[in-house]
DNA sequence: CCGACAGGGTTCCGATATGGAACCCTCTCT
DNA sequence: AGAGAGGGTTCCATATCGGAACCCTGTCGG
């Protein structure tokens, strides 16, 4: 299995990673998600070179996460915003900086924190079943290969 | 910001794609949650180059995410299992699953589906505070850069 | 009219990482 | 002795990345 033939993998994980199981890929999604629109604001903030970033942002955008609109014609300028297969990333990347924060734990406490909009609480993640209300764990939920798909 | 930097990183985004933000990572901590344990069981599922495998592996142990354990003495073999460290990505790889079936769908179904150990039935995950029980989208939930930090 | 700057790129080159295949080492089995 | 199994390592060609320079459209100040 080579890198470029993932995206029409069978398994999901392969898929999903053959959008954002890129090097800098989900940076530059966490960049879009705290607003930042620009090429050259992403460029300083990820310290990716403009080579680099140019090329994931095209990705981003063919692969419909990201989607290019012009903010000013004469000169035409444009920016980046997520599409809502983008937004429905949210859920990934939060779990994420969960993981992260308990798990990778740095001096002087974590730089970001998950916080309620309405009560500046801080939030604690948790995944579960949205039917039964189940809390999703390796001990309740199981990922299967489909019945009728050979893998 | 360099790719070896990512992982003192004060972002925790940064610091959690250090571990996992890499091409073939999480397609082996898939395995490993899916019950393999070897080198060339992994080797031929993931069609790796098995250079790219071993130094992978090291990598994850290095992280903390697997262990590894010999399950034989003469000839030594090893295999390779998730710590709680690793067991703790299960969150992510579950998100990862419902994102991909959800906005990338491939004919024919999807070749994994989550599943509820106790009843059978298909699982569809959803994230919600421990706290408060709110689900948790971008209009809720805002991940804030700490007050003491700089980023 | 001229030079400087903004924004969003592209080009080029040397350094890393990846893909493919072969090889190695320690046992066991026949 | 020869053929595996299991878990690697080595070598080389190709792909991707990091760094820096350059380009193009248009604005602004003098």
């Amino acid at each position: 299995m080579k890198w470029n033939e993932l995206h029409e993998d069978a398994c999901p994980v392969a898929r999903g990673l053959s959008v954002i199981g890129d090097r800098w890929t989900m940076l530059v999604v966490r960049d879009c998600f705290m607003g930042i629109r620009r090429f050259d604001q992403m460029q300083q903030r990820l310290g990716i070179t403009r080579h680099v970033l140019a090329d994931r942002l095209r990705k981003l955008e063919a692969d419909g996460v990201l989607r290019r609109e012009a903010y000013q014609e004469r000169p035409l300028r444009y920016e980046y915003r997520l599409t809502d297969k983008g937004k429905a990333l949210y859920p990934i990347l939060v779990t994420l900086i969960d993981w992260a924060n308990t798990n990778m734990p740095v001096e002087g406490g974590p730089s970001v924190v998950l916080t309620s909009r309405a009560t500046q609480d801080p939030i604690r993640p948790k995944l579960i079943d949205a039917e039964t209300g189940e809390e999703i764990t390796t001990r309740s939920v199981l990922a299967v290969p489909n019945a009728d798909q050979s893998d």
